[in-house]
DNA sequence: TGGTTGATGTCAGTTGCTGACATAAAGAAT
DNA sequence: ATTCTTTATGTCAGCAACTGACATCAACCA
């Protein structure tokens, strides 16, 4: 029995979409949120570096996912492809929680705020993969522009796979999104 | 003969910039900015709904370029292309700028906040973007997608024309990277 | 002449966020 | 068993971003 209730962290996270939910981001003050986990406004900001930051505590796992699922593509790939599977890869985790995602993404779609906050961490994903992309000797500026591609997809993908009623997998979504795109810049 | 000096808008924009290059931006208060332009803070606040926004100004003219140059595109064009000729276009007014482009742009690389108002600024240029091509008949997905695509070659391609030493004009730089994409794309 | 307008100022208040220091239980060292 | 150290949390004071309400006053208008 420690000296606290356990998962600090969790509970924070739990709490605050809770209350983002109930009351909209901006109504929402670190205080209430602490209150609701149990801890004070100072804990919160031991674990999270500002109020937007406790919705995105899944973007590190996610990144290092993705770049590994990467350096696992084979090398004869060209670097799309590559990229390709890494995002098909990454979506693995998401499939049985479309519920959750459907509810965190609710609330920042209502919030410039939060919308901000994701897509810095998407362009995070971006340059991570950009960089690994460069481990594998492709040069610049196609490693940028493959892992842009590859977070576009992932992102658009995403969007789709959220507001659709039917139960496609998100990584078929993914796959999907990329043949569309090949054939866009084709000229198609 | 006003009441008070004039285009205090600009004023306080200059004052901005001035202090965000001289002491960075987190450690510039909003009053300072507000005293340097011999105004108050409660007046930065009428211009600017943040102290971010004053750098972004000219997101909103820049939008407005890009989708009257995607509006006059030859009907016959794909999409892709479409958009390549608007990005291109709305290269001109940077042309002349591109020392002033530098400067905010070395503000707005040391600043996380910053860059993410940066993109968000970008998402809104391609939601934007997105709707054009759909008043041009083109369908979801590929709307969204080519215009994400114009986004980044215009982003990628502002980054190395800002980076680099010579003096390539930046709408050939965008066609460059246009074109590094569509390579990118085809698996090369 | 007097009323209206509009850009600015004044002021008080909330909230996000930080630094410095305090506390107390768990576990390690003696 | 006692003491020491570590660690997660709490307390408190303070700054700065941002907001709402109201005041001012030159310029313009009827």
């Amino acid at each position: 029995m420690g000296r606290w209730k356990p998962d600090a962290r969790a509970r924070l996270e739990k709490a605050a979409l809770a209350l983002y939910r109930e009351h909209g981001f901006a109504q929402t003050t670190v205080a209430e949120i602490a209150e609701r986990a149990g801890l004070t406004e100072r804990t919160f900001f031991r674990y999270f570096t500002d109020k937007r930051e406790v919705l995105f505590s899944g973007a590190a796992t996610l990144q290092q996912q993705l770049v590994s699922a990467l350096e696992n593509a084979p090398s004869s790939l060209a670097p799309i492809d590559a990229v390709g599977m890494a995002v098909e890869a990454a979506a693995q985790p998401f499939e049985r929680r479309r519920d959750f995602a459907r509810k965190r993404q609710a609330v920042i779609s209502e919030n410039a705020e939060l919308q901000e906050r994701e897509r810095i961490k998407l362009a995070s994903l971006a340059s991570a993969l950009a960089d690994a992309l460069r481990r594998r000797g492709v040069g610049d500026p196609a490693a940028s522009l493959a892992a842009e591609m590859g977070v576009t997809v992932l992102r658009i993908a995403f969007e789709r796979w959220i507001s659709q009623e039917n139960d496609l997998g998100l990584a078929l979504v993914m796959r999907e999104s990329l043949n569309e795109l090949k054939l866009v810049i084709a000229g198609k």
